[in-house]
DNA sequence: AGTATATTGTGAATAATATCACATTAAAAC
DNA sequence: GTTTTAATGTGATATTATTCACAATATACT
């Protein structure tokens, strides 16, 4: 199976939209439904679903339940993965109090902090000491982790998770960590995302008061 | 000026490899150099200045000085970009405590919410009713704004922030949202980002475990 | 001053990704 | 039961993005 990062991507959301599909009383889909949910081409959607092997019926669409399990299946969703946050500052404790994550199946299981005032154990999410986070991922198996640490001290710490048998990490550190060979590094940047939205915005405002449009594209 | 959406991602990139070489000194770099710090390719590098038309020396490299103050101008950071957030709920007031943005020359200049619980206008960075949104943008004249919602409200609040005279959008909500001909929207998901990082690590573990990697790309 | 060298800048080649278009086929209509 | 219809699934094609490769040239060296 090949995939590419989009398709992958692609995936999450035909599921998200599947989910609002199935909470309207839809029974079936058909490919342009998603597509236009989504915001692509329907051959898209089908094309992407062929990458998976996912297959519907000739005329008659997907059945949105069917759909689901397969997608769900594909994602990793069919059982609750257990993540660990590393850094209780503001951006850790507004994940933590983040109930959607619960909802999707992911639960973050511990945070870990160097700041011993931020510790808690009591916590309904622990927040241990990071030198208990070899122990802990290691007797629980844990692969997955969110680095939400100062970005001087990201590098640092995803070393540490990695070392602990963390296989892939969501960065929101504003500094692109890569990761070894066998791991998946998934860097979040926001203040880099707003920057973008301010580009367009000023690339817009200049295309249009210029009416230069024609060679700008987005 | 054909632009592509990853082209300007790079730019922020260039931008802040760039102030870490300056921080250390560096007078001059080449585009190895940026190459190496943003893990792209050095004709990947100058591709890119050559699409914003920013040019260097043939073997003396880039000034790192006037390179930065190129960039800058292109990304609009020759001025602070004045920024509305609306919702202050763990999200909302993890961006207002963020220090990062101001670094950036961006700045949060008031947030809204509708429950009144949350109202403070003597704060920093004031808290007002949505109901003022509106006359505090078009007096301003702010063009790019920060959903922090509900996903429920998300739709709801891109089209009160448009009619206001907001053109660029930074959404969480884990809901695609998309803007009219002269916006942009730009979605952070955390939750797909997540989803996306799970599955590959599944895949990995799963490629490593049957040593069937042939047939994996990522 | 003249030559060698290292690096840029970019058109051409290649690779990756998305769309098209249509053969296939299950369901609906008659 | 046959025909029509409306969808899927996918190879072929088009588009977009990246890398290659090398001419142009500024700097360093002799
Ligand atoms: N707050 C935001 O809204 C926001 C926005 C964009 C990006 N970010 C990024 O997210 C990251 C966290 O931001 P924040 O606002 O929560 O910062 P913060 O300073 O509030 O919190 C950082 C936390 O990390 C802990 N920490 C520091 N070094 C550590 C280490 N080596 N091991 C474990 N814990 C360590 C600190 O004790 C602190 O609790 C930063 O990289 C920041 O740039 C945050
Ligand atoms: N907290 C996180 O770490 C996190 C992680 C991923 C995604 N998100 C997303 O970010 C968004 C905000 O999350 P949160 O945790 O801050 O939620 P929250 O419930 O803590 O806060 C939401 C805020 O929005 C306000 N609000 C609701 N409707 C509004 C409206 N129509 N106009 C103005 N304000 C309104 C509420 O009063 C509240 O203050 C959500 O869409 C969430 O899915 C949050």
């Amino acid at each position: 199976m090949i995939t590419t990062k989009n398709c992958v991507i692609r995936l999450s959301r035909y599921k998200n939209a599947l989910n609002r599909f199935k909470s309207l009383g839809f029974v079936k889909v058909f490919s342009d439904n998603l597509a236009d949910a989504v915001g692509v081409t329907s051959s898209q959607v089908r094309k992407d679903f062929s990458i998976f092997g996912i297959s519907g019926n000739k005329k008659g669409g997907y059945k949105v339940d069917e759909l689901v399990e397969k997608i769900n299946i594909i994602l990793g969703k069919n059982e609750i993965q257990q993540v660990i946050l590393v850094g209780a500052g503001h951006m850790g404790k507004a994940l933590l109090k983040y109930k959607g994550f619960e909802k999707e199946g992911m639960k973050i299981v511990a945070c870990f902090d160097v700041d011993p005032t931020k510790l808690n154990r009591e916590a309904q999410t622990p927040i241990l000491s990071t030198k208990e986070m070899k122990d802990f991922v290691q007797s629980r198996r844990i692969k997955v982790g969110i680095i939400a640490v100062p970005d001087a001290a990201a590098q640092a710490v995803l070393d540490q998770m990695l070392e602990a048998g963390i296989k892939g990490v969501l960065n929101f550190a504003p500094i692109t960590l890569r990761g070894a060979e066998d791991t998946v590094v998934n860097n979040v940047n926001i203040e880099l995302e707003l920057e973008n939205v301010i580009y367009y915005v000023n690339a817009l405002g200049k295309a249009s008061r210029a009416n230069e449009n024609q060679d700008f594209k987005i």
